[in-house]
DNA sequence: TGTACATCAGTGAACGCGCGTTCACTGATGTAC
DNA sequence: TGTACATCAGTGAACGCGCGTTCACTGATGTAC
């Protein structure tokens, strides 16, 4: 299959980003092959540089692709009625078993956060962008005093993190269900003054 | 240099796990090499299989090893007389500027969960072994009744893991000084009943 | 305590393998007239 | 609208490289007498 239209290209391009966002959330950047991506996609792996200059541009693109899911998730959340109710909404979404076993569609602070600190800069302003409209959007619900929501909402972000990940790494599914429900609790007395 | 009494072996085999605890959380077990810890142990890579069977059962032994940093931390601050000051202490060392830009000599949770919650049995084994043991710890530091205090200590711990990812993952000081602040500031809550 | 010999910690070359990236090639697409 | 030709998306073999692991070898250590 030779050169095809710009239109097939585009899908093609959206195709491996997407594929990309979720191997790297599931398997881990490093740990996630350019052919496995292709391969994915249902290409061969030899037509990925008429996409991108290199795995890490690729990497920092998927971050960001990444984060539109939690964008849509809080977008999703903002559009009912009441604030407060939404942002509980997240939260439980956030802080649920499905979240824990399904990395490759979650959060990409959980998954890459820690391997992404030490990568390449691409990689760290992808994240560190997504980060900030994470957390305004949090505050934007959280509403009250701006610095006061901004520093509420920074402070439920890295909670929910921690809490997804220490879940992640629970032995059994007990404990798993122990550190979401002390995780959500504690996200509702953050919310509540 | 050929065959080394016990003693030598024992303190080649030491070294080989101190540095493997350092160079895995500075850089990830997958980006660091067998050489690399050899030659940081002063050996060379060939050695390395009269001390493990493998490089994955150097990561468990290294894991467990890593968290000996944390424990020690912890019964440090809790010699001292008061229980409720000891505990801030440690909340405060933890998410200090020094721990974020020390992670080879930080916490495992944070350098290396992501990667181990998909990583092999050993290690996830080793890893849940050092959370369950921190929240042991952290929970007889809380005091008051034992179930309230594993719920708190669950809290704090995922609080504080996920405090530290985003700090290191902060773009400039000023942002990475207000995550460290939002995270300390919400511990305190936690303690307080 | 001294001697003879087996053991094995550490060395450095070598192994197979998978990785990111490059390249010559293909033929439909896009463009210029 | 039709024709001629350059472009370039996608293919699959090949590249150099670093990885985890294996191996033959060395000679001091540990042990048996």
């Amino acid at each position: 299959m030779p050169r095809v239209s710009k239109q097939a290209k585009a899908a093609s391009h959206a195709k491996i980003v997407d594929k990309a966002a979720r191997l790297f959330r599931q398997n881990g950047i490093e740990a996630t092959g350019v052919a496995d991506i292709m391969k994915s996609a249902g290409l061969t792996h030899g037509g990925f540089y008429r996409h991108f200059d290199s795995k890490d541009e690729l990497a920092a693109t998927a971050i960001a692709r990444a984060f539109e899911d939690i964008f849509d998730q809080l977008d999703n959340a903002k559009t009912k009625s009441n604030h407060r109710s939404a942002i509980i909404e997240f939260i439980n979404g956030d802080l649920s078993s499905q979240h824990v076993s399904n990395p490759g569609m979650g959060c990409p602070i959980v998954a890459l956060g820690a391997e992404v600190a030490r990568g390449s800069v691409a990689e760290r302003t992808a994240i560190a962008q997504g980060i900030e409209q994470v957390i305004d959007r949090l505050a934007e619900m959280i509403g009250e005093n701006k610095d006061e929501a901004r520093h509420k909402a920074s402070g439920l972000l890295s909670l929910l993190v921690g809490t997804v990940i220490l879940a992640r790494l629970a032995p059994s599914e007990e404990m798993m269900n122990d550190i979401l429900s002390s995780g959500r609790q504690l996200s509702e007395r953050i919310l509540k003054d």
